[in-house]
DNA sequence: CACCTTATGCCAACACTATTGACCTTTCGT
DNA sequence: ACGAAAGGTCAATAGTGTTGGCATAAGGTG
């Protein structure tokens, strides 16, 4: 066993590197998330980041049991920064929405990093933080357990899901994302009403549609069948 | 100019391997499936690709320009798969709950490959097969254009999303998808009541829920939400 | 202040990876 | 039957994550 990895709060010693750095988890996870951004999702790798820091590559294995325990801190930093300074104010239903729409904004401020982590459970702190925060919203609007576990389930995930398709296309080389986009116009738009009269039928309205998120209107939906649950759960 | 890659319409010579396989798109395409099964989704790689072939891992450059282009071929494949056979019966909201878990099943249904292809648009004719559909069911159940368009752009992305992060949770390496599978058992349920109450309160419904696709209870709450749209419309 | 333990950074090495350019051999149209 | 070139092979390059051993400085203890 030649590597422990020591904890961040069980850390005593700090000793600083050749360069003079001092190391710490936060600052690891910081400088992968800017090499992320410069470098795209495929140019963060273990010798890049230990340049990027002024260390040894080997030296990160005293921080992370591997690359992907980074990759989980990394997406546990999104999630905190997405949690950061938010504060209830009793509606649940606009409670919910905004913090859905944080954690979706966080993600995409870094589609990189997102692309790689998001459809992770890191089961560290912020997320453990953003979980009871929902439950809370949901518990205390009133949902029997059961249902507010359901709601939990269908909500986090699918911000999830959405924040890591949504980063996805933005973390395209300009290239490529360009051709996507194009696609609309250059394919949808021209095909003939004879063969796909629906297509054709609401064609400028999909170019106009379909580079922009759905997810905030898949969110109130969401938000708004839950709604109606709780009314008819409180007819009971 | 090195290697030129030869479509394979144009393909005309099939010189046989040095172990007597004759090579083909097809062939490596289905190989690849195979490989990404049985090792896992970071087990394709061109060499063992190669060998499980019978053939050189240089040859396959013959055949696709790099690893991202095998990658888009096998989604191409996924794709094809998804749709087949399909009909509707006459019931909107029926078919549109069919459809979706359908295309969710397809994916799934090779988890590894789904993940490294879900997050990608193809443009491709199956894909605008099933956006035709779609928007059919929709335009014929009464939708207005502009909401039968803001609904499809929900229910695919939805669908997709939910695809490619279900996708990865089957797609982990088993000893990291039993170690995600456990985090509920082992950091959720042990959480105080004192510092979480909510999660504490919750954590044996958590357990039982969490390893399950939330994405019927989505897809349903989604179509609750538009057939509540639909009815209001009508009304008017 | 000096000492000793040990945490932590560094180095070298290993077994991989994708990709490329040069070479050679088989295949097919003429 | 011949010659062009498609297509398979070989060798080499530059990169990857990861590990074991070593050196050194930090910080508690006397």
């Amino acid at each position: 066993m030649p590597k422990p990895v020591v904890s961040e709060a069980a850390r005593r010693r700090r000793r600083p590197t050749k360069n003079g750095v001092v190391l710490s988890e936060d600052l690891i996870v910081r400088t992968a998330l800017r090499m992320l951004r410069e470098h795209g999702s495929a140019g963060l790798t273990v010798r890049r980041l230990g340049i990027a820091l002024g260390a040894d590559p080997s030296t990160l294995y005293r921080y992370f049991a591997g690359i992907d325990d980074l990759t989980l801190a990394i997406g546990d930093m999104l999630i905190g920064r997405a949690m950061a300074g938010w504060h209830g104010t009793g509606d649940w239903r606009a409670d919910l929405r905004e913090l859905g729409l944080r954690i979706h904004a966080a993600y995409l401020e870094h589609p990189q990093a997102a692309v790689l982590t998001a459809n992770r459970i890191s089961g560290k702190s912020h997320e453990i933080a953003a979980d009871e925060a929902i439950l809370g919203l949901l518990r205390g609007a009133g949902f029997p357990d059961r249902e507010a576990v359901r709601v939990y389930h269908a909500f986090i995930d699918m911000t999830l899901a959405f924040a890591a398709l949504d980063a996805a296309s933005l973390a395209l080389p300009e290239q490529a994302r360009r051709a996507d986009e194009e696609m609309w116009q250059a394919t949808y738009a021209r095909l003939s009403p004879a063969t796909h009269p629906n297509i054709a039928a609401v064609a400028p309205l999909l170019v106009a549609d379909m580079n922009d998120s759905a997810y905030p209107t898949a969110l109130d939906m969401l938000l708004t069948s839950a709604a109606t649950g709780l009314r008819s759960h409180k007819a009971c």
